[in-house]
Parts: structure tokens; sequence; C-alpha cells
DNA sequence: TTGTAAGCGTTATCAA
DNA sequence: TTGATAACGCTTACAA
């Protein structure tokens, strides 16, 4: 067995309150008992265990981030890992352990169950994750959460931190009108997904009274068909995507067909990976600053966690563009 | 304050010990009092506090994944993330959660003190993470441990985990010759790493008694004149590319100096993700099952947390060939 | 099949 | 500045 505090405490020739109080600095103890208290425990190799300490003051200091463990590619992909990644080392800075838990209710330890069982103090959420159950639960008990992304309408009432897909948007048209293009079409996966549609809204507030032509692309059977009639109609010359699988769809079908990114075409993306700088040309992009997003929802759940900070906070994190070749400027 | 076994006791007419056995079946109780003591639970919505079970039973059905979060590459990629993701579902699959730990001492709760404070009951560790440390820490409290991915020569007393490097390294080579290649160069990162020595290995043994071509790609400067003269003097019409960032500079520079892929040149990368499949021409590749791997590795853990399992098990996860456009068969 | 009671290691309350 | 002591919620001998 380990030792514990009262091995330290028998070994100085003091009460194990007193060591506690050391470990913990909750009274001011005298020089000369501290140091005694010390050097045991440096001695003995001590460490307090951390279960009984849960155990005693109802604190694990530890937070959970949800993730949906039906769908790996919620999951495995570099713009969710740079947040956990981001989450960790927060956490880690201010003395909190990550744990992952599972959004599905069927399998495992559910997020609900490590709230129920008290195992972590607070819990990271994607909006995605959130069910009518989780939803309660943190409502009623207060429970501190933080939302990884701006919930859907009506759901205001929690904490969240979201990067600003909106602005990214405006970031990316007004770019490439300043490049010289004239009529930028938005390309999306889904626009009832909340960034999508913020990022429709963007792309509409740039081009209003102009021409907006927003592309749904999980409805798109036959894409060449659709962008012809795009650039024989429409007199498309360079588009937006929402992500870089769509931009490499799209390219690929252009270059397919004889046009050439920028000349004929200019293209920018959201996301800096994992393709855009490896295309040909390497692709303009949206760079959504996914650590800062997972860092800043972590300060903010801790705060919550220490009574420091209101219930209600949300932040937008700011996109950035990167230029490159995809959208050089145009001779007039 | 949220109810406590005593409360489902006393609501039922029966002791505490008893609730304790309904819930963890570690008696035989009458099925009327089950029954009582089930729908007392239920009604009052009943969830034990975990904290104070891991505290009584010494056990905290968790796991932890060492990090190294100084550096973000090896944490935010796509196969160390499948591999945390199967980690993860294993993990729930088995009733355990799984914790992030930090393998840097310096910052917030590093691995080896989840360990003194027993906040965990195992932990997987990339060899890479592992420090002196935190091997005696284990060894000495014969702390349940695999590693992911096999350890340097002189540390086989771990039980681990890897994909079959050497293997995939050979069918790599064996595929290039059956395509009528003749002479497949060998590009890796840093032979030094466990991962490329053992490919370099396979390699190595493929080729016996014909001509072998190591590229250490750290080393090269300039890439396009070391390319020039493999293909001038030694021949060079294909490789093996150690990672799809190495593949995609080599074919770059290729390229650009007027090779065709794969007419001119044969090429073979190592991993499915994330460019080799957005390549042009699209890659054909040793697809790692870093998924399986992750399980794996989990099953092991938790198999030695119960007892189950040898500490010094090893397993190898095989790899397989992907064929793309980048090693179609040549005319002779 | 069930109850009693001790114990897990720490913190917190109350006194001194 | 310190010490006794209770309390946290659960598990587990030991008894019955």
């Amino acid at each position: 067995m380990a030792y514990t505090i009262k091995d330290i405490a028998k070994k100085v020739g003091v009460s194990p309150s007193t060591v506690s109080r050391v470990i913990n600095g909750t009274a001011t103890i005298s020089d000369e008992t501290t140091q005694k208290i010390r050097a045991a425990m440096e001695e003995l190799n001590y460490h307090p265990n951390s279960m009984a300490r849960s155990f005693a003051t109802g604190l694990t200091k530890t937070i959970a981030l949800v993730i949906d463990a039906d769908n790996e590619k919620n999951f495995a992909n570099s713009f969710f890992n740079r947040s956990v990644f981001a989450i960790e080392k927060q956490a880690q800075e201010e003395g909190f352990n990550l744990l992952i838990a599972n959004g599905n209710k069927s399998v495992g330890v559910s997020a609900s169950q490590l709230v129920y069982e008290k195992k972590v103090d607070g819990l990271i959420i994607p909006p995605n994750c959130m069910n009518k159950e989780l939803e309660n639960l943190v409502k009623k008990d207060e429970f501190p959460c933080v939302l990884l992304g701006k919930p859907a309408k009506g759901k205001k009432t929690f904490s969240w931190v979201d990067i600003d897909n909106c602005g990214g948007s405006k970031l990316a048209i007004r770019h490439l009108l300043n490049q010289g293009y004239r009529r930028p079409v938005l390309f999306v996966e889904n626009e009832e997904t909340v960034f999508d549609s913020e990022r429709a809204f963007g792309y509409r507030e740039v081009l209003a009274g102009k021409c907006q032509i927003i592309v749904h692309m999980d409805e798109e059977a036959n894409l060449w068909e659709k962008l012809f009639a795009l650039y024989t109609k429409e007199k498309m010359d360079s588009a937006i995507c929402s992500n870089n699988e769509i931009a490499f769809r799209v390219s690929r079908e252009l270059k397919q067909h004889g046009f050439a990114l920028p000349d004929d075409f200019g293209m920018v993306t959201f996301d800096n990976y994992p393709l855009a700088e490896y295309m040909e040309p390497p692709l303009s992009v949206i760079d959504v600053d996914t650590y800062t997003l997972g860092m800043v929802a972590t300060k903010q759940l801790i705060a919550m966690i220490q009574n420091k900070k209101a219930k209600n906070a949300c932040e937008i994190i700011p996109t950035k563009l990167i230029e490159r070749e995809s959208t050089r400027k145009r001779k007039e």
C-alpha cells in the first residue's frame, strides 16, 4: 500500500489535518512544521490519493469532452482534433484532466452518466452531441457546460464558443471580388447545419442586391452538369467551398473539363487542412482557428466551475484569409 | 444533495449493503428485494457516486492515453486519431472511461502523477512518450500498461501493439516489382525511429542481393538534385514513401521536372490519409489499420487490469495494399 | 438471504 | 498555529 497522509503525520509528529493544510494551503502553518512535512512527503515520495480527495471534496478536477462515438468522421478529423489538443493543453494548464465521454446513450458510459455519477466537474459538448436528457440534466443542476459551436436557434441559454463562420464567408467573397472575380458561388454541404447556414448568411449579406447562388453538394448527383449550367447560364467565375472535400471535387470536375485555376476560375475554401495546401494549384483558404476554439471553451468552462464566469457567456473566434495561387489577381 | 445508497435502503427497508449487492451483483439477493430495490433506484433516479466507489474499491474504471502535449503534430494527425477513437470506443465497450494524460512532466498533471495519485487503472503509452520515471514507476508497481508501438530495442519487457511496418514494406516492394518496376527506392523520414527502421528492414530483406537505396528526407536540402542523381546514376524508376508528405514532395519534384506518374515513375506510399487518394494521380498505398491498433491495445490493457492477460504480450496488426493509379502495370 | 460495522484517505468543523 | 473528530458514499468481511 502506498503511504497516506497519516504516515506523513506520524513521521513528522503532527496530526493528519496539519499535513492536509500544508498540501492545500488552507491555513497558515508555521514555517518549521511546513518544512518538516514537505521533507517527509519528499522522502516517502508521498502523493495524495486523488479518489479520496475527490470523494471528500466532491470535486474531481476533471472535465469531459463529449464525442459522437457512432461517427468516426466527427471525431477523427483535423479540425476537431486541434480543438481536442487545445482542450487537453488548457485543462492541464489549469490543473484539470480531460476525460473523453460518449455522447451516445446506447453504449458504455454516457456523458449523462458521468454527470449523474459525479465523475467530472464540467462538460464540453459539440452541439450535435447535445440531446434532451443531457440538456435537462445540465440545466436542472446548473451543471457547468460549454458548447463547442453555436447552438441552433432557440437553445441560446448555454454558454458557447464558435468560429466566425459568417465573417469568414464575408472575408472570402470580398477577397474574390477584390481579385477581380465577379460571380462567386457558395458550395455547402447542408445549409441546415448551423455553420453552413452562418456561412450562407455572410455570403448573402455581402452580395446583397447581386447575384447569389448557393449549391448544396449533398443533392448534386451530377456535379459537372450543375457546374456547366452555372458557368453558361449564371456566368459563375469563382467559388467559396465550405470544406476541402467539396473544393477538391469541384476543382477536379472543372480541371477535367478544361478549366484552369485561377485563370478561368477562382477558388477559396474553408479550412486549411488537410488538402488545401497540397492541391494544384494550392488553394486560398479561410483558416479557422480550432485550437483557439478549444482553448477558449476550456477556459470558459473552468471559469464556470470555479464560479468566476456567467452561465451564459459566448465568444466568437475570428477567421483569417490565407492567400494562395487559386485566387491570383485577375488582369482587368 | 443527490440520493445515496442509504436513501434507497431506507425507502425499501433494507440495509445499505443489500442495495450495494444488488447494484454490483456480488451476492444472491431474493427476487423480491431485488425488484423493490431496482424500483426504488428507478424512482429516485439514483446513480452511485463514482468517486465514493473508486475510493472504496481502489479501482477507477478509467484508463489513460498518454500524449505528447509539446508536439501537436504527434497528436492531431489522422493516424493517431483513429487510434484514439478506437481506444475510446473499446474502453466504453468494456465499461471504462478514457482520460487524456500529459507525457510531459513540466506542465500540469503528468502521466506519472496519475499513477501516483491512483486516478487511473492503466496506461496506453506511445513509445516516444515513455520516459525513465514512467518506466520505473510502471515496472515497480507492475502497473498495467501497453505501448502503442513497438519499443526500441532493449525495452521489450513491456506489452505492446504495433502495425506491421516490416511486412508493409515488403508488400509495397513486391507490388512494385510485380507491376514491372525494377529499381524501387525507399524514402524515409528518419531511420532511427522504430517504424522507419522496420520499414527499411523489410525493404532490405525483399531486395536482398539487389540494388538497395534508402533516402533520408531530413537530410535532403536539395531534393531535385538527389532525385536526378538517383534517376541517372541508379536508374531509379519507382519509390516507396514512408508518409504522404514525403510522397507529395517527391512527386511534385518529379512532375515539375517532366516526369509522369505512373508511366515514368511508380509510387507507393504508407498511409491512406490524408493526401494519397487526392493526389494526381491517386497514390497506391500501404494502409495501416490504426483503428485496430488502438482497439487491440485497449483490449490488452483492460485484460491486464482484470488480470486476464500476461504482462508481456505483443501483437502486430497486418497492413494491406490499396492499388491505385500511381502503380499501374507497365507494359514490358 | 440479509444486517452490522469497519474501513478506504482526505477534508472540514469545531475547539483549543 | 494546531489537534480531534466527524463526515463523504460505498464495499466488504464477518455474523446471523
